[in-house]
DNA sequence: CATATAGTTCAACGATGGTTGAAGTATATC
DNA sequence: GATATACTTCAACCATCGTTGAACTATATG
């Protein structure tokens, strides 16, 4: 088991910035999971789709098994408590309370012309 | 008044997937607001945070107003409407309670080895 | 009108990374 | 053991795009 560091948060939206790989991402959102089923929906090459599915699975977000009966088949899915963080942190980033009013350390208004002239003459 | 299109979900996290692009949004989620103090922050030139003001602008994230005492200083804002949207629209996608079960449509399972046997001979 | 300042636009470079075809691996079947 | 299947890995190509330096624009000051 090979513990994967935590991806910033640029390297996730990076991840899920590719239409493919969201387009494969979002097929596994609903249920789909086999490599060659995405390749149907989607009419991509199987290795295209392995490739993405790898970045994925490297990200932490979706997980990997082998059907029991026959180990040819992989089965892929979302991670779900992975995407449950995942989602939290987006939320707090982009939560617009989050957004602080003007906090000035330059422009005009810091040092206004009068001023200077008053001390200055 | 320019009316920009919709971007796609992909295109959005694209956006946001530079750690640069990144960086400036945040600085203006805490309120820092004109060029000059984003580049002091981040230690930046300022051509270089001007075009990823303009990538973060045209996607509407993002507001500007020129100073009403000095023309010359332009202050950045982020667009608190769009980011709700935004932030609405990532949190339906990226939602746990989305995932599906497996829907089988191919695999071993659908067609057992024993079926085609019995039927064949 | 000349100079300075705040910021934008342009052209070019270079690295990242998605795509493709071919070769390779693992498991199952005959 | 040979062949087929489901999938992965590899190498190479090519387009996108972040970065840089220089030229350009707009506004303000003297």
């Amino acid at each position: 088991m090979t513990k994967t560091k935590k991806p910033t948060l640029a390297a996730t939206f990076k991840l899920l910035s590719d239409p493919t790989r969201l387009a494969i991402f979002d097929l596994l959102m609903q249920g789909v999971q086999c490599n060659c089923e995405i390749g149907d929906q989607l009419d991509l090459e199987m290795n295209l789709i392995s490739h993405h599915l790898k970045a994925l699975r490297e990200a932490g977000l979706v997980n990997v098994e082998r059907d029991a009966l026959d180990a040819r088949w992989m089965y892929y899915s979302i991670n779900r408590e992975m995407l449950a963080e995942l989602n939290d942190q987006l939320a707090a980033f982009l939560d617009p309370h989050r957004i602080q009013p003007r906090l000035p350390t330059c422009g005009p208004r810091l040092v206004p012309a009068t001023d200077i002239r008053v001390r200055g003459n």
